[in-house]
DNA sequence: CTCCAACAATTGCAGCAGCATTACCGCTCA
DNA sequence: TGAGCGGTAATGCTGCTGCAATTGTTGGAG
């Protein structure tokens, strides 16, 4: 899961951005609104977290220009402003969420995942693949129902290719679910952690496979 | 927009209700699950309110029911119970949104405004011909439902034939779309990947043939 | 009908881009 | 301080891909 996190107070960016981390999630920081706006244009976010009071203007009127590009990343607001007025203000603005500061973390992500779980898979919440079965928003691997622990990096890059099972993830795109822009990879860190991922899919035969497509990407594979 | 109110508590629902009705809302008002449950399946709300503490039961228990009828009506939840580790359990049980009682009205139609305005699924749009199916975007190419893997110069000849399927390719529009500036070609390279292109769908039988128009291009067709 | 020129198809080959694997080591965290 | 994560780089290997030589096909001119 990557996330665009849009806040001018470099503290709790930083413990914002290392809590989730932890959870498994990347983050991208913009503390300017235009910095914002490059970052998603470029890159497909899961969600955007978005605090209202910016150096270079009010955070809601972000959201408006998102949608004009056609950029519908879900948008949730957070911001020390919050009495109903502001918070029907900010829905109103076409926020998809607003979450009063100070919050846990553990809110934030909870209203996250809500905020993805609305589009289309609802079925699709879980995805089971062999004998494991993998839910990207809770960021979870189990085997035979008993939990299954991997590696963050690794996590992430068997989450990206669960979520287009059977189809080819290019190259890029897996990339860009494992690292942020701080985090630019210079060597083969990628295929290293597909390369572990291999080997501890088989040690413990996991009834799936990480088939490489020459030159586009890689594919996961139920086996039989 | 009719949204359907499971509350017991008579006047906060009459009120509400009295409320709603003012901003042009029609509401349903349901005091069970089980009556709630009766009238979801009959009737497509715009979003469920729902209070938690019921008098058959836990209200969040409500949701995976109805999701495992492949109703995914929105719910957003209302409740006392309204400190952040329930609002984690209420939208990690499913809910779209969480609302702690007591709250205004207008907050109440902004989230549910907010709710209703999340994107529909996105629609990835595909190509199917003979057996085939071809994802231009991500590259994919599928038989059968199966994955089916080119090396990547072919694929590109193929997603570019059948992004146009059943009309001629002009022969420069088929070299840019497999080389860039870069990498500019001076031999046959193309009728190479046509060949070994037209021996692999051969091989398998895709149903699918690559005709050449003397002197312009190719065309995929559908055979049969 | 025949022949020819232009275009197309096929295929072996060599080079190399891209991939897999592994060892190594710094780092973090318990 | 020991275990495991994760980035780097060296190594070997596979098979894609560009090339070119050869063969096949087409259609028009004579």
């Amino acid at each position: 899961m990557r996330l665009l996190l849009v806040e001018d107070e470099n503290e709790l960016a930083d413990a914002l951005t290392t809590a989730l981390e932890k959870q498994g999630v990347v983050i991208d920081h913009a503390i300017l609104l235009a910095d914002a706006h490059e970052l998603a244009r470029q890159t497909t976010y899961d969600a955007i977290l978005l605090d209202r009071r910016l150096p270079d203007g009010e955070g809601l009127t972000f959201i408006p220009q998102l949608r004009r590009e056609g950029i519908v990343t879900p948008v949730i607001v957070l911001t020390a402003r919050n009495d109903p007025k502001e918070r029907i203000e900010g829905l109103d603005g076409g926020a998809d969420d607003y979450l009063g500061k100070p919050f846990l973390v553990d809110e934030l992500m909870a209203r996250v995942r809500a905020v993805l779980r609305r589009p289309a898979s609802v079925v699709e919440q879980q995805i089971k693949v062999g004998r494991m079965t993998i839910d990207p928003l809770n960021l979870t691997v189990t085997m035979d129902n008993s939990p299954f622990d991997l590696p963050r990096r690794e996590l992430l890059v068997l989450i990206a290719l669960a979520k287009r099972q059977g189809k080819t993830v290019v190259r890029s795109v897996l990339e860009a679910a494992v690292y942020n822009y701080e985090e630019e990879i210079q060597s083969n860190a990628l295929d290293a952690h597909i390369s572990r991922l291999r080997k501890r899919l088989a040690d413990c035969s996991a009834g799936v496979s990480v088939h490489n497509i020459r030159g586009v990407g890689y594919l996961l594979k139920d086996d039989g």
